[in-house]
DNA sequence: ACTTTTACTGAATTAGTATTCATAATATGA
DNA sequence: TCATATTATGAATACTAATTCAGTAAAAGT
């Protein structure tokens, strides 16, 4: 990172601008209501220049997308990966849906907008697509391990992993409108009893 | 309806052929992915045809989704504003998803894919938010009825309701996938059981 | 039969915007 | 300082697709 040129560093701030600035235009109107002309603007450069960072228009769009999903990735998977016991596990991995929704609303809104659903896997983000599908199959395993040890009771797992990322998906887009620190986190407190009433053995 | 003229029935007839056609390419390829041309060739008319029908395109496809949510409206709503008990209500509400899903999985897609979600009102469609809205407001009052007849635990019913609506919808989603009649009975059996478990009062 | 009305048609018009490319500006290094 | 390389520019181009409208066809009325 710190051995790059000035050059070199302000190319990576410019593509970094430029896509800032797509995502706030693309979150507010959605991906055919906005031109490159308005991206470029917005940003301050000339159109050329976004062809000098990006293909096409759906190039751009799908770099951003990429972008915004590996950042999410990031935040979810190390809890999903890590060795805690799968009731924590589980309770970390919705609490952790207030720092998502702090942080990438604007792509949420998006994602959500253009995709129409962060469960179902059929956008054109590949990543976003793999991301998604790592995410599901990782609480599958969870609520599965959880079940196997009788920490959990015999439950579906595919319809509770199902219903617990529609929720938290349905919450969040809900929360975006306006976000509102002590409803979310209240919010997802609420989804954490609720999940877990269902979920856990009376011990 | 008898008391119209032949070409009167044509017409509407007509209507009819140009929404259907319309319907299947939009959930196919999404609203801009289809041409007026597309539509008008797939219903076997003239471009101008359409164009005696409908103001624009932006009309034709809120005169679509309005119909479609018209059609999701009276399947749904007779059962939310009958005098059932709350729990056989919501019972018969979860079940008649099954068919929603055989019925409309065209209309389903692209709702979701053109609005991100049936849970959050944000469409284009004014009369689709009206009936998302007035369906969100009568679970609403079940659940709450629900709780002060002690039915129902004491749950925060708004966490409630969005769950239960975005499992719903994320569940009819994956299954417009691949339409699969048992697996479709059987999931909704699970989401019936796993809400409830959630919901009623150890009695 | 013929006049009028209604419905349909699709080539032509129009509008919007993604993309290109010749040129200008700027940075780099000798 | 100057030659070279890199990066930025935005008017011009090319393309797509919504919409129009003058003309054709069919039906209804007389």
């Amino acid at each position: 990172m710190e051995n790059l040129s000035r050059k070199e560093r302000d190319k990576i701030r410019h593509k970094k601008e430029i896509l800032s600035e797509a995502l706030n235009l693309f979150a507010e109107k959605g991906f055919h209501s906005v031109s490159m002309q308005d991206i470029a603007a917005g940003a301050g450069f000339g159109v050329g220049t976004l062809y000098n960072f990006f293909q096409s228009k759906e190039q751009l769009f799908e770099d951003l997308m990429n972008d915004c999903a590996e950042k999410i990735y990031q935040v979810l998977c190390p809890i999903l990966v890590g060795d805690l016991p799968e009731e924590a596990k589980l309770r970390l991995f919705i609490n952790s849906h207030k720092k998502l929704a702090e942080d990438n609303i604007k792509f949420i809104k998006l994602y959500v907008s253009e995709y129409g659903t962060l469960t179902i896997v059929n956008g054109r983000s590949q990543k976003s697509n793999d991301i998604k599908a790592a995410i599901h199959s990782n609480l599958l395993e969870i609520i599965q391990t959880g079940i196997s040890k009788n920490v959990f009771r015999q439950v579906d797992s595919e319809i509770v992993v199902l219903s617990l990322m529609a929720t938290l998906q349905a919450f969040i887009m809900e929360s975006s409108k306006v976000y509102n620190e002590l409803k979310v986190r209240n919010g997802l407190m609420q989804i954490e009893q609720f999940f877990f009433s269902m979920l856990l053995n009376v011990s």
